[in-house]
DNA sequence: ATGGTGGCACCGCCA
């Protein structure tokens, strides 16, 4: 049975974190590693390193924010980045690999809920949405997956009830994701994980030993289209990767498809 | 604890 795999980090600068990155990539053999916030402009994106590891890597980056990267074992046999309206590039990243639509996204976080980019944040998802049924059907085989920065969930973050109204917790938020969802999309790490607490992807590292005291957000995910969910096998988050010398507030989020289980998958050959 | 740390910019901004 061949597994195929595929994970998601919110690197905070890519150039920072590339030896974790390389380290991990060796250790995990992951086929597609989908990177957030690579804070890099493209003429300065480290792809030889990467390229040298015996990766592709595709990228779409700015200076200082934002920014995203696909690396993954094969070439993607298409890839675009950014809404058609090319204003949003260094946030979505869309490649083909081994058959599947993988949609590498950094959602706005919104910084304030008086602030304008929170309302660019719910923008996002509904322009999001568009963007998604106007490509493909909920029968196709889409991931999408990256720092979607929203805790759908109560149980998706260590204080739903003081951080209510923080922009990654707001219903608004909720209902913005919820929105994009319900297009046809199912929570691949919630479906292995049914009502388990405690499984966040993000710990505040503003606030000391966040880990030890759990004060995380599943704020990072992977959805994927039915006939796609059906063939996954596996979500975990490694919170073994992280830096001790140089901690990430973002852990790999890492989830395994049975592409061999083909029946369901209908429009797989690339 | 309305702080805290970290990254990259440039001497503040963003998360």
């Amino acid at each position: 049975m061949t597994q195929f795999s595929i994970a998601t980090f919110n690197a905070n600068s890519i150039r920072a974190r590339l030896d974790q990155i390389l380290d991990w990539l060796a250790r995990e053999q992951v086929d597609v590693l989908c990177v957030q916030e690579t804070k890099v402009q493209d003429p300065d994106f480290p792809r030889d390193p990467i390229e040298a590891a015996g990766y592709n890597v595709v990228y779409a980056g700015q200076k200082a924010h934002a920014g995203v990267a696909t690396i993954s074992k094969t070439v993607p046999t298409l890839t675009q980045a950014g809404f058609d309206d090319g204003v949003d590039a260094p946030r979505l990243l869309y490649t083909r690999i081994a058959g599947l639509n993988i949609v590498n996204t950094y959602v706005p976080q919104g910084r304030e809920l008086d602030h304008s980019e929170f309302q660019h944040k719910l923008t996002w998802f509904r322009q999001f949405r568009e963007w998604l049924e106007a490509r493909f059907t909920p029968a196709d085989p889409v991931v999408w997956l990256g720092d979607l920065n929203v805790a759908p969930a109560d149980i998706d973050l260590y204080d739903p009830v003081g951080l209510r109204n923080h922009v990654d917790f707001h219903p608004d938020a909720q209902a913005a994701l919820e929105h994009v969802r319900a297009w046809g999309l199912v929570d691949v790490f919630r479906q292995h994980h049914p009502d388990e607490p405690n499984q966040y992807t993000y710990f505040d590292y503003r606030a000391r030993n966040p880990i030890e005291r759990n004060i995380g957000w599943r704020i990072d995910h992977v959805w994927a289209t039915p006939p796609l969910a059906a063939v996954s096998t596996r979500a975990w988050i490694d919170l073994d990767a992280r830096r001790v010398d140089r901690p990430s507030d973002h852990t790999f989020l890492v989830t395994t498809f049975d592409l061999n289980d083909a029946r369901s998958l209908p429009r797989l050959s690339s």
